[in-house]
DNA sequence: TCCAATTAGATAGCTTGCTATTTAATATTG
DNA sequence: CAATATTAAATAGCAAGCTATCTAATTGGA
């Protein structure tokens, strides 16, 4: 190709970084129409699979685990503690940190959430071989890999 | 896998959708801190692309082309005004319509912006053999057919 | 022709994400 | 011990996405 067409090369259609974009909107809308009749929202859902796995995390240790930012995690708690999902108490040696806890409501909801979310990864994944799903996992850690680096 | 162990089967570490909006957040990323220094931003990145190729679009159009809500593009489009990145005119024949066309200073960052761009996606995908890259590109449009059905 | 349906776009209001800054508490070090 | 560092969390303010709703213009039928 020479030299002066160089700038038509790059087309959206065929960018990863649109094309990624692009899926991550529909996941999200996918795993959103499933979880709402539930009371639940895209971006409290991974909070609750931390909480569930592990209940009395400190926002800090979500914050590590979840990849978040600290103020979005802030927010996000806000809104889950508004909305009845969780509690905080206040930590026993740090008055600086809080621990998080799930309601009751919240702790109710794990079955039919997990059961949504596979649901969206099965349809996302529908018509893949075992070795290509394998190998499509395999790309997200490396690409996440790639972009995470310093 | 007993029927009694079956909530525990799902992981977020696992689970595609978290991998994936995850990755759609580094991409974003890399790609702000290369093009802020640009005047430009992540969300206005695609409508620049489509523009470049063909000047004089209705948000009506872009709204198709870039699969974003109308909503979206609306105020994406408010947001590229007011930094002088676009201007509208009034179409001819429906009063209804208004055709987006770019500054002179929005033409001139063309080729840097997509420079930048490919610069992302080729960090991502570095280490990546052609038929990996391949692969993963075809795995995307895979998912994102899956996901688009109805 | 006129009324209903459609279409283009704007607006309201929300979530989820970010950066940057602030406050308060704890740890460290001279 | 006092001054400084660091750490945890909150807050301000913005971008980018969404749904839902509204207005205005155009189209299509009866």
């Amino acid at each position: 190709m020479p030299e002066t067409d160089k700038q038509k090369d790059f087309t959206r259609s065929r960018s990863e970084g649109y094309q990624v974009n692009l899926m991550a909107r529909l996941f999200a809308h996918a795993l959103q129409a499933r979880i709402k009749p539930l009371g639940l929202s895209t971006g409290t859902f991974p909070v609750l699979l931390a909480l569930w796995e592990r209940e009395g995390q400190t926002q800090r240790e979500l914050v590590t685990e979840l990849g978040v930012e600290q103020a979005t995690m802030a927010n996000t708690l806000s809104r889950m503690e508004r909305d009845g999902l969780i509690t905080r108490r206040a930590h026993e040696a740090d008055a600086r940190v809080q621990t998080v806890w799930l309601t009751e409501c919240a702790k109710g909801l794990e079955q039919a959430a997990t059961e949504a979310a596979s649901e969206v990864n099965d349809r996302a994944m529908a018509g893949l071989s075992d070795e290509e799903r394998h190998a499509f996992a395999a790309l997200l850690s490396k690409v996440i890999g790639n972009l995470s680096e310093t």
